[in-house]
DNA sequence: TTCATTTATTGAACTTGTTCAATGTTTTTG
DNA sequence: CAAAAACATTGAACAAGTTCAATAAATGAA
């Protein structure tokens, strides 16, 4: 349970047993029922969180009604909205647990406390929001040049673990098309073999 | 010219003079001519920039050889490729002067000092490199949900500035559309009016 | 200034992806 | 288990965006 955050934080820095045990006690354990919502649009995002178990989806609606996902978390990733979180504003997303899922959770305040204290911590969030903004480039330019086809087998390709527990219509948020399309290259892909 | 980049810092964190003119000293200004490059694909990102005069685009050319562009950078902007940087990889980008351009540069080496002797400029570049992706992530989601008409005049809107400076060619190449569209789209609102 | 190069515009034919509506399949839940 | 709800598939008509080719306009370099 908390040793898999261990494990993914000894993955980023290299922090002494002590420094370690005293940043895993600042998160609690959150259990979430499928469908339950970690946040909602309005609301600040007060917490940073690691998915023990779970799938959750981060997303966003638009003015007509259309979601967006941001990306899936599944065990082992980190959730939060940055943008509400760091600078205490109403978030533009929904977190939403997609399975019935186990979060570990740390507040603003002592993930302040901890920065203050250890300073490994610093280095490891900075490290881990850096590599999702480099995953985040690599998406926008493939977003950019890729067609749906292709996006799509992309996905399944490096995610075929979300990929086995995602709807069509989830994927197709994600991608950024109709769900019906989706369909249509399934069709497509399975008919080329 | 060095004014800008204080200005800049004092924008994201309170430092005082003496470690503000300490991080200072450990940048050197690069003059460069239009169509040059600070960066091309292959080689490794060795610095980190501050335009303080002209405008950079960063890009990356895929498979087919089409061109996207990540981000364009005017003055008060940073200029690196993160990954390259960060973790001492090859670089997939090109960064190239659009316009007659002055940059101060950091190496890597002063950078990591830096952070060593500075614990503020930790805090900095953490602060900078959320911001970029919150942004980034916003226009995820617009790439995602909004026609190219809107992205366009959401892009004219958002960067005026930028705008006025660029070619048809540049802002197709950085809306994932080509460029002919652009000129449609134009004559479109044109026409609205 | 002049010639070459790059950039912008336009139209026609085409491709990619959407929308809507109907139908079948799977999953949830009482 | 049965009924309801959510999900997936398909086709037809449509809309959005591309490609190619031709021409005009702007910019740059000698």
């Amino acid at each position: 349970m908390i040793e898999s955050l261990k494990q993914n934080v000894a993955h980023h820095v290299s922090i002494s047993d002590n420094e370690m045990e005293e940043f895993c006690n600042f998160f609690h354990k959150k259990t979430m029922k499928k469908k339950t919502f970690l946040l909602r649009e309005g609301e600040v995002c007060e917490f940073e969180g690691f998915v023990a178990k779970g799938l959750f989806r981060v997303y966003h609606i638009d003015q007509n009604g259309f979601e967006q996902i941001l990306y899936f978390a599944i065990e082992n990733w980190w959730i939060t909205d940055i943008d509400s979180f760091t600078n205490g504003k109403p978030s533009q997303l929904f977190i939403e647990a997609l399975e019935d899922s186990e979060v570990l959770l740390i507040t603003k305040k002592d993930k302040e406390f901890a920065y203050a204290k250890l300073p490994l911590i610093e280095k490891l969030f900075r490290v881990m929001t850096q590599k999702t903004h480099v995953a985040l480039q690599r998406r926008m330019i493939d977003n950019l040049s890729k067609t749906a086809d292709q996006r799509y087998l992309d996905f399944i390709e490096k995610y075929p673990n979300h990929y086995k527990r995602l709807t069509n219509l989830q994927i197709a948020a994600y991608l950024g098309i109709s769900h019906e399309f989706v369909s249509k290259i399934r069709r497509k892909i399975a008919s080329r073999k």
